[in-house]
DNA sequence: CTGTATCCGTGTGGATACTG
DNA sequence: CAGTATCCACACGGATACAG
C-alpha cells in the first residue's frame, strides 16, 4: 500500500499536525529540556493522556528525545533531537506570527491576552 | 470572558490549525488564484463540506479573499489577502520541510510518494 | 459551478482511577 | 513523578441530497 501526498506540506502535517504538537515543540524550542510535570504547567489545557500520546508520536517521528533517569522519584526529560531542531525556524516564525496576530486582535478590541509569565510557571532544573 | 493564550503559537494554531488549512494556504501560495473545483482536484481527500468551512474560516480570519463573479455558470476565486501573504515564509518552509521529510522516509524504505503533477490536475485561468 | 442542509458514524480527546 | 488503562461524550468530518 503506497502512501501518496498531493503536496509536501501534507507530510509536515502528519508530523506536527497534532492538536498540541506545535505548542510542545515551541516550548522545547524555548526551554531546551522540559520535564513531564513542567509541560503540564506550561500547557494548562492539556490532559495527561494527550500529553503522553503527543510526546510519544513526536518521539516516534524522531523530533524529540526522551531521557529517563532511573531514580526515585522518577524523572523524565524531553528535548529536541537534532532532527527536531531543524524545525526551529518554523517554530520561531509560528510563534512570532502568533504574537503579531494577538496584537491585531487586541487592536480590534477582542478580549485576548498572552501570558508572559513563563518564569512564574518556570522551569527548575533541579538535578 | 477573557481568552488567554499561554504561548503565542496557540493563537497561530487557532487560525491555521484546521485539518486542511495549511494545505489550502500552500496551494494558494503556489498558484495565486484558485477556483472551488480546482481545489477539489488539488486536494482529492477533502469533502465539499470541509472545503467550504475551512475556506470560510480562513476568510473570516482575514487570510484569504473570496471573489464572486456574477455569471452563469457561477465562478468563485480564492486568493491570499495581503495579511495572508504574511504567512508566505511559513508556508514555504512547511512545504520544503515536508519535501525533505518525504525523502527521509523514502530513504528509510517507506512506501511514500509525492505527486508532482500539479500541472496535470492543473489550473486553467479561463476567463 | 458553487454552496447549503441533514444525517450519522467515528475517532479524538477528556475524566477518572490505578500502577510502578 | 511519570505513565497506563478504561470509559464515554461530543464535535469533527464524510456521504448524500438538494438549491441557486
Amino acid at each position: 500500500m503506497q502512501k501518496v501526498y498531493n503536496i509536501a506540506v501534507e507530510a509536515t502535517l502528519e508530523v506536527i499536525g497534532g492538536k498540541w504538537k506545535p505548542v510542545i515543540l515551541c516550548h522545547l524550542n524555548h526551554h531546551g529540556k522540559i520535564r513531564t510535570n513542567e509541560f503540564r504547567r506550561l500547557i494548562p489545557g492539556i490532559s495527561q493522556k494527550m500529553l503522553t500520546s503527543q510526546l510519544r508520536e513526536l518521539e516516534q517521528d524522531g523530533l524529540i528525545d526522551r531521557k529517563v533517569f532511573n531514580q526515585v522519584p522518577p524523572k523524565v526529560e524531553y528535548s529536541l533531537t537534532s532532527y527536531g531542531q531543524g524545525m526551529e525556524p518554523i517554530l520561531s516564525m509560528l510563534c512570532s506570527w502568533g504574537e503579531k496576530h494577538i496584537e491585531l486582535l487586541q487592536d480590534k478590541g477582542e478580549a485576548v491576552l498572552l501570558r508572559k509569565n513563563d518564569e512564574d510557571i518556570s522551569i527548575q532544573h533541579t538535578s
